[in-house]
DNA sequence: TTCATATTCTCAATTTTTGAGAATATAAGC
DNA sequence: GCTTATATTCTCAAAAATTGAGAATATGAA
């Protein structure tokens, strides 16, 4: 094993299931020898990416929380978003969450979530959670706005293939609702928010209770969820004109 | 330059004041040539820890969000203190921010942070801060309680020196205040947490107005402080009691 | 002290990384 | 379509790092 993924390979193990490991359980896991492994957690532990935590058990280590506040820092469509999210949330005027999830990597990713005071359910998502590619209205809404060609690289071609119809629709709606299709009794509404400046696939989203969706009320939190995607978008760009407009 | 350190000094680059990359640009920063460049964010990209934004510009990948949110569902402070910490903002009645702190590797960092509704200040310290080792209540309640082996090997012989009878002090005291010692006009009060099982030396802490801080409301928000950081400390024996307790 | 376990060290064989440049993508403009 | 500029991957021998087995040391509790 080599370079990075051997490094990654230990990270990898630790999970809320098992969140510290002793050197020779890891040893055991990879298969490879302790004093390997032994030289690796040295490594890692330099860099803060473990640490100790007692009696010779380790567990991730705080250059996690770091990046992870870096990102929360310069994330774009946190910067653009996170406000109109909380914003959304209050003016949805029934219990509900928002979410706030994007194209990350190969994943689609929820990277911001807001409960109203009232919401009684706990939805599945939160910060950090990767979401079903294919399912929910959420993850619906970013595949729609995706490039044919990466659409294939990322679900393959089986699946895009009998996707093409629905997510066809959904673009020309520029919406997307779900009823059941991730938790029972739930539902998801959302809307894309695109920025090609930044290589920015995303989406706007409110999980609510799928009874308190009326007709009239669904038309609203339509509506709400459209323009606040939309507001996103400008000032996605906005943010983009400042940086190019900026002095290098 | 080797291993995993190889890696590391690519990531340490992005920074809140340059959150993009080229690879271009960070083989000149690092002072590579650009094919080892290309060679490490690919590797980087593979593992999630770097994506592509656009135009051949990198920035930090999803991995980081991810693994951060298996902290916050398995740090033992976290589960233990979280609840509490929300409860303290609320019953301290008065405008604050509650923060949970560690030591984490060899820093002292922040990992939960809470506003009362009314709080109308901003202190500089949120979820993955680092704080400043030897300066403000927080950081001194954990450095009070730190076995003076570790202490030397944290601050430097020096400092620890400097510090020792300050140190004892809080410890007999079980509390440090300290007023406008990192924010001008604000005031930190901090009790320790520490469980030997866990290996883990903390603190609980509000920042207030300095100027709210009358004798008797001081005396209060100690005691607050006090019972709620013993509480933890009761919960976190208990959590780890449980684990040890069920069958491997 | 003595024991048990955790951690680092040693060294030759093996594998990986490195750097310079060539060879390919990829995208934009014409 | 072609052309250009830039981004990215590839090639290969030299240099450097990693590996594994076990010995040598810490470290901490009894």
């Amino acid at each position: 094993m080599a370079g990075l993924s051997r490094y990654m390979a230990v990270l990898r193990l630790f999970s809320e299931g098992a969140p510290t490991w002793t050197v020779a359980e890891m040893a055991d896991a990879l298969g490879v020898p302790q004093s390997t492994a032994y030289r690796t957690v040295r490594d890692l532990l330099s860099e803060g990416l473990v640490e100790m935590s007692s009696e010779a058990r380790y567990r991730l280590g705080p250059a996690f929380i770091e990046f992870d506040r870096l990102t929360r820092l310069t994330d774009p469509l946190l910067l653009a978003g996170n406000e109109i999210l909380h914003e959304v949330v209050k003016e949805a005027g029934i219990p509900c969450v928002g979410l706030l999830t994007r194209l990350y990597g190969r994943e689609v990713m929820c990277i911001a979530d807001a409960a109203s005071p009232d919401a009684s359910f706990s939805p599945s998502y939160e910060r950090g959670r990767p979401m079903p590619l294919t399912q929910g209205a959420t993850s619906k809404a970013i595949l729609a706005r995706l490039p044919s060609k990466r659409l294939v690289k990322l679900i393959g071609r089986e699946a895009a293939d009998a996707m093409r119809e629905e997510l066809a629709a959904l673009r020309r709606a520029g919406f997307c609702l779900g009823r059941g299709e991730i938790d029972e009794g739930l539902a998801g509404l959302a809307a894309p928010i695109v920025c090609e400046a930044e290589g920015l696939i995303a989406s706007l989203s409110l999980v609510v209770e799928s009874h308190r969706l009326a007709g009239a009320r669904e038309e609203r939190l339509r509506l709400l969820l459209i323009s606040a995607a939309q507001e996103m978008e400008v000032r996605l760009r906005a943010a983009e004109h400042i940086k190019e407009g900026s002095p290098a």
